[in-house]
DNA sequence: ATCGTCATTTGGTAAGACCAGTTTAAGACT
DNA sequence: AGTCTTAAACTGGTCTTACCAAATGACGAT
């Protein structure tokens, strides 16, 4: 039986950030350890530690700039280019609510499955202060908070390639969500009933870690809307 | 107009090994400058100098080991396997010694033209010192001797690929090259005449630089051999 | 020509220092 | 409470010196 040779301290260390970046817990664009925290806790020098970060670099996991701190890329960003030039018809608005429906409800579930106790805390702080802003905020405002309230969803649910793609979805089309946004408020005069409930439920279910209760309610709170949607 | 920004003398360093390879300059299997001598040379630290050179490690041009020298690698090696399983037909002989005419023809055509003076110098030693060795040797070392000759021809060619495909072409078909000598060998029971003057026509034609001659004399010393292969 | 030994050279890593750029915290002001 | 300015702190980039481990080369003996 052959026994696996014994890694050096900078293979350990290049492992163990390969290892965090595929498990989604190094988000795309968060600030990564730097490089003396890293060079004190896997007891390498900072040029050792700094040998490891050029090779993700080169991999195009890792950017980094003088002065800024060490940040992980989007692996998808290269590869994946969002169409631009077609216009936001209602149909494509459509499709784009079909996308999220897929996307939050994913989201929602391996949020429930694998946030860790204190990304949940966060996410509860986060909600509540949502419910405290909703009063008297924008359009704009109130689509920006939604989107980041549905981004920190993703980015607990410790999916690489689920928290990539989301995150370059809702860059290409934060314009398209809020445009639904307002006609549905134009429409209606004010923020539709249902939706606050909905967020509670997907918040409620999420805390309660019950994984299918909360695909089911994030699914069905982006179908509700798209419903709106299409009425108008 | 723009003025294209100032490089940075890692930049410097990562540019200057590049053109060397791509220039033929570094040959594969050769050594690299000491990492000391490199900083030395660019005013650079060791460990600056060590982040470019892990630079081309990782893009396979350059391999390292710890008290061993850096070496160049083969660009080739990677990407091409010459067929190991097909049997040494005469048929197969024979188009080695054609693939040879080609490859052989090139190189001293190439060597003639950019080959330095230093290498010229080298070259005239090897052959004499090949002249003098000559007598009383086996067939394996003079098929060896014969092989250092022509690479050395073909390490003087400044042509990357010619380099590159030559290590690799001969490294596999050495043994189909000494089997042809000794055959050749075997049948005239000394070397042919007409061989020890070819290579001194090759030689005359790269010392006097003459690219079209060289060329021709290197081709038709393969293409004579091959003739008297096919006469078996 | 080959082998063993030893000195030298080489790559690998560490520790500390300094420079240049970015980020954050604190205080003033509105 | 929000904004602006400034200074401190933190970060990445590079350097210097030192030491360790592995490879290479020179030299002498056989």
């Amino acid at each position: 039986m052959t026994i696996p040779p014994q890694l050096t301290a900078k293979e350990r260390l290049q492992q163990f950030l390969m290892k965090q970046i595929a498990a989604g817990e190094l988000i795309p664009g968060n600030s990564l350890p730097s490089e003396r925290k890293l060079a004190s806790d896997f007891q390498l020098s900072r040029n050792s530690v700094r040998e490891v970060m050029q090779s993700l670099q080169q991999n195009n996991l890792v950017e980094t700039t003088q002065g800024g701190r060490s940040r992980c890329q989007n692996l998808l960003q290269p590869h994946l280019e969002m169409p631009k030039s077609v216009e936001m018809s209602l149909a494509l608005q459509l499709d784009v609510m079909e996308m999220r429906a897929f996307l939050e409800g994913e989201a929602a579930y391996y949020c429930a499955l694998r946030a860790t106790d204190e990304q949940l805390r966060l996410l509860k702080i986060e909600y509540q202060a949502m419910q405290q802003r909703r009063r008297g905020q924008s359009t704009l405002h109130k689509a920006k908070a939604d989107l980041t309230f549905h981004m920190m969803i993703a980015e607990s649910s410790h999916h690489l390639l689920l928290i990539s793609f989301s995150q370059l979805f809702y860059a290409r089309y934060f314009n398209a969500i809020h445009e639904v946004l307002s006609t549905t408020l134009k429409r209606y005069g004010r923020y539709p009933d249902g939706i606050g409930r909905q967020h509670e439920k997907i918040h409620k279910a999420i805390q309660a870690r019950n994984a299918e209760q909360a695909r089911l309610e994030a699914s069905e709170h982006i179908l509700y809307t798209r419903r709106l949607l299409e009425a108008s």
